[in-house]
DNA sequence: ATCGTAGTTTGACATTCACCGTACTACGAC
DNA sequence: GTCGTAGTACGGTGAATGTCAAACTACGAT
């Protein structure tokens, strides 16, 4: 038999990645996807990064696999896209669509974060 | 023995509850506070009503035992300080201290509850 | 002193979470 | 084809979470 069948009969050669739609999108859902250290140091790393980033190029203090885990939680929260290209996985913020659904949130956020990363650095 | 010895040794007619102090407070803590619907609901309550609220001016679908863990949630992680007062205990927004440690982000939470309840609700 | 009201505490339970290591898959390059 | 690299899937573990019911405590009112 081929190897190439998926569980999901997705056709292989495209994987695809399960996103919510917009309006699926809940505040309770990003708030917990954000409400994690490692997250949280995900997403201020995209923003910075005004495009997109591959997995790799945040280094986390954790395993591959927890890093794969974090990364389909916003995800599947709504607050990252990826796609795949080639061998990477690109990330990207859904800046708009959230911006849509919450606006001046995901700022209030980062800026939130900033704010306390230079607080607790300097003390 | 008396029944009045309380484990903590704290002065009992004076039930004293242990807030963290505000330089202690993290964002993702706080995050993680708000990321649960009840909690969510509660917050927007004592954000609407300007003062104090009780415990029970806030009906929630739960049990009373749980209806306790969260408020206690919301307290342990900064974002609302309470006190007793007589027989009921008073809840409130901890406003001053979240707007200086993380400024705006309050209000864009409570908005954007706001609008995914007014989209949610019309459609 | 007794009672009702408001909220706590405890213990339990099912679920979820963050994390890991190992085995695996998909892709590009050689 | 074969190999290396990037990331997934699986299985597991210990801790935390949301929930409840039942017994309890603190306070004010009667």
């Amino acid at each position: 038999m081929p190897t190439v069948t998926t569980a999901t009969g997705a056709p292989s050669g495209s994987r695809s990645l399960p996103h919510p739609a917009r309006e699926d999108i809940r505040l309770a859902d990003v708030l917990h996807a954000l409400a994690d250290p490692m997250r949280l140091r995900i997403v201020c790393a995209l923003a910075a990064a005004e495009g997109e980033l591959n997995c790799a190029d945040i280094e986390l203090p954790v395993s591959k696999s927890t890093c794969t885990h974090h990364f389909r939680v916003l995800r599947e929260h709504g607050v990252i896209q990826q796609i795949y290209r080639g061998t990477a996985k690109m990330n990207g913020l859904r800046r708009a669509d959230l911006e849509e659904l919450f606006p001046g949130l995901i700022d209030g956020v980062l800026r939130a974060a900033g704010l306390q990363e230079r607080r607790l650095g300097e003390q």
